[in-house]
RNA sequence: GCCCCCGUAGCUCAGUUGGAUAGAGCAAUGCUUUCCUAAAGCAUAGGUCGCAGGUUCGAACCCUGCCGGGGGUACCA
């Protein structure tokens, strides 16, 4: 049951005396932010008071007070300070619902009554590339919206829009004519494959970066030469000109960073024998590798071959990584599947109406934009923007999505604003679209997260060095158990896994998805704090007590036994178990996956200090009502635990 | 140039869309283990919510201007 929405309903009908939309107003009534105010409180007697003539807010919120007839539930209303309504729920009634928990396998959380078709489109990466830090948060925040939309009732389609056909496999595949070591590929295709990228991809830089060279001196040269002038000339009292030359001077010194590290990176590959006389026999590589991209995706029969042979290749490689994150989808359908579809989409928006030409592209421009989303450029080729669409349509028509959530980085938010209003034009008006945007994970550096070397950390090696760090910590602690060590080498390295992919998991999801946010190894697996180890020990250590004393928990939910909330700490507990429905409503509507985290803290810190409060002890407690009672609350507090973090994708541990 | 986001405690961050005395976690200081896991609990200290105006019963949140940081800016995705 979802205490918030019984309360709004009593409220509602009795609002509509004061206005005419009382909806817009009900979602003033939330819960409290100060335990002393009660549990819940309404705020809406202030603005519904100030928007009729002469009446003052307090004696509004005394009538809607007195009106609303909450007495099987709540105790008596009151009515605070300038028109604030605290509502306290009953203590039998609280108790009895908490009861009702024991027994209810969704833990009080009911199935949505308007469900819909969602789709997540999530993690995106592009295959033959190795997966790195970028895409882990697409990954996990998608993930978890997708489970908690997927327990709400919601028919949930999880889809990797991979892109599969892209300027990689042109890298691949003229890697795979000049430079394959056959030996290496018949052991490990996707290991060769990835070499391959990569080796294409550095000697194309190569060249690129030594063209670059003498144009980026020059125009260090010629912003020194402006600088010189400015400095000369100006005047100090001049804000503007201050400005520019600040700007100016960061300007110069950021283009001369970026040519130390471009002529360190020449110099490293021209000490290479190999790579140097690589690079010297193709100085066109790049123009090479686009080739074999174009030639593919005009239908050219060897590379089309050749990407059919190494799709497959490619896809298995990024699978280890999801079932090591435990992350699954329902479809796979990447930019190649929907090639097909765009001459036709281009077709349809001119027929329409809604697409010309503009600077030889093809564009649609949207009302009230500036820009264009351009759906097929000069050279005839289609854009992001026209599989984009391509894709929309296919997920209206074939999926019958009703929403469609994107979880993509902000940078692109532009892109999505573009193709949402094009969307609409286009007559899908009933779609619900939403860009679920996140920011960047950063160094301690404020810098995006990169290796000392400066290059991005891979994925898979980021899990590695968790688990790891997470095993170093998980033996500490066992070591200094007061009766010794209790866990063997099998459960040290389980728990260690899903400590140390749990804290990545949590540390990503815990902060408010817009917000850039510095990885921090300590802060993510600290034995302190808001990380997923705190929950998870708070679960460990209700297990310690079903397990010290003996206890069945599925027997002892049929018992039937009596749950009663005598201390504060065990109602406040209790409270918080009943609010778990209101949470995870929370975060379907606004794919917010930290308030889900927020609230699984809060839980655990209730325990916590129900399990330390001197007067809540559970074994040892002298009424077996009271010990029967409390067993109950400490089996509710497990299961929110383990499935609030499993809705987040972290697992949960037994002992720790 | 234009557009978007951000600025909250020493550090890292919440703040559910305008509500009551702005919250956590680290770090700091003090206490708690004959007692269900101390990976814990309790307590103390720490703030001009970037700055200045405005809107109103009431602003970290809305509006305007400024300062500082990041990102994006028609043919890469």
């Amino acid at each position: 049951m979802n205490i918030l929405d019984a309360l709004r309903i009593r409220f509602e009908p009795v609002l509509a005396e004061w206005t005419d939309d009382p909806s817009s107003v009900i979602e003033m009534l939330k819960a409290s932010q100060d335990a002393k105010f009660g549990d819940y409180q309404a705020n809406f007697a202030m603005p519904l008071a100030a928007k009729l003539e002469g009446v003052k807010p307090r004696d509004l919120a005394v009538q809607i007070a007195d009106k609303v007839d909450l007495s099987d539930f709540c105790e008596p209303l009151e009515v605070a300070g300038p028109g604030f309504i605290n509502i306290k729920l009953k203590q039998d009634w609280l108790e009895g619902l908490t009861q009702q928990l024991v027994a209810d396998e969704r833990l009080g959380v009911s199935v949505t009554e308007s469900p819909q078709k969602v789709i997540v489109d999530f993690s995106a990466p592009n295959v033959a590339k190795p997966m790195h830090v970028g895409h882990l948060r697409s990954s996990v925040i998608g993930d978890a919206n997708y489970r908690v939309l997927k327990f709400l009732g919601h028919a949930v389609v999880g889809d990797n829009h991979i892109g599969d056909w892209g300027t990689q496999f042109g890298m691949i595949i003229f890697g795979y004519k000049h430079f394959l070591d056959e030996e290496a590929f018949q052991q490990s295709s996707v290991t060769e494959l990835a070499r391959l990228y990569r080796l294409v991809n550095q000697l194309s830089d190569y060249h690129a970066n030594k063209n670059t060279v003498p144009t980026l001196q020059n125009e260090i040269e010629q912003l020194e030469d402006k600088l010189k002038t400015l400095e000369e000339t100006i005047d100090q009292s001049d804000k503007k000109a201050q400005k520019q030359l600040k700007k100016l001077k960061s300007d110069i010194g950021e283009r001369k960073s970026e040519l130390t590290s471009m002529q360190e990176k020449l110099v490293e590959l021209e000490q290479n024998e190999d790579l140097n006389s690589k690079a010297i026999a193709f100085p066109e590589i790049a123009r090479l590798a686009r080739d074999e991209t174009a030639k593919l995706h005009a239908g050219d029969a060897e590379n089309l071959e050749l990407w059919k042979q190494f799709l497959p290749e490619c896809l298995d490689a990024i699978q280890v990584v999801y079932d090591r994150l435990d992350i699954h989808f329902d479809l796979t359908l990447g930019e190649s599947y929907y090639q097909p579809m765009l001459a036709d989409v281009v077709a349809d928006l001119k027929q329409k109406g809604l697409a010309q030409e503009s600077q030889g592209a093809i564009c649609v421009f949207a009302e009230g934009l500036k820009a264009p989303s351009i759906v097929q450029k000069q050279d005839g080729a289609f854009t992001y923007a026209t599989t984009d669409l391509a894709t929309i349509k296919y997920r209206v028509e074939e999926l019958n999505a009703d929403r469609i959530l994107y979880v993509v980085d902000s940078r692109q938010s532009e892109h999505f604003q573009l193709l949402f209003a094009t969307v609409k034009q286009w007559g899908f008006t009933d779609l619900e679209l939403q860009h679920v945007s996140f920011g960047t994970i950063l160094g301690k550096n404020k810098r995006p997260y990169k290796t000392r070397s400066g290059d991005t950390v891979g994925l898979e090696s980021l899990l590695d060095e968790s688990i790891q760090r997470a095993y170093t910590i998980v033996t500490k602690n066992d070591e200094a158990k007061r009766d010794g060590p209790e866990l063997n080498e099998t459960e040290r390295q389980q728990i260690a896994e899903s400590v140390g992919l749990g804290g990545i998991k949590y540390a990503d999801l815990k902060h408010n998805r817009d917000s850039d946010y510095v990885f921090d190894w300590d802060k993510m697996l600290a034995n302190r704090g808001d990380t997923a180890t705190y929950m998870q020990y708070a679960y460990a250590r209700v297990c310690g007590i079903f397990r010290k004393g003996n206890i069945d928990r599925e027997a002892l939910r049929t018992e039937q036994s009596l749950l009663q909330l005598t201390e504060e700490s065990e109602r406040a507990l209790a409270l918080q178990i009943n609010r778990y429905s209101e949470t995870l409503e929370s975060v379907a509507i606004e794919a917010r996956p930290n308030y889900l985290t927020n609230y699984l803290f809060e839980l655990a810190n209730l325990f916590s200090t129900f399990y330390n409060d001197e007067n809540c002890q559970v074994l040892k407690a002298e009424d077996k009502e009271v010990k029967t009672s409390r067993l109950l609350l400490c089996d509710l507090t497990a299961s929110v635990i383990e499935h609030g973090l499993s809705l987040l994708g972290i697992r949960t541990c037994e002992r720790m």
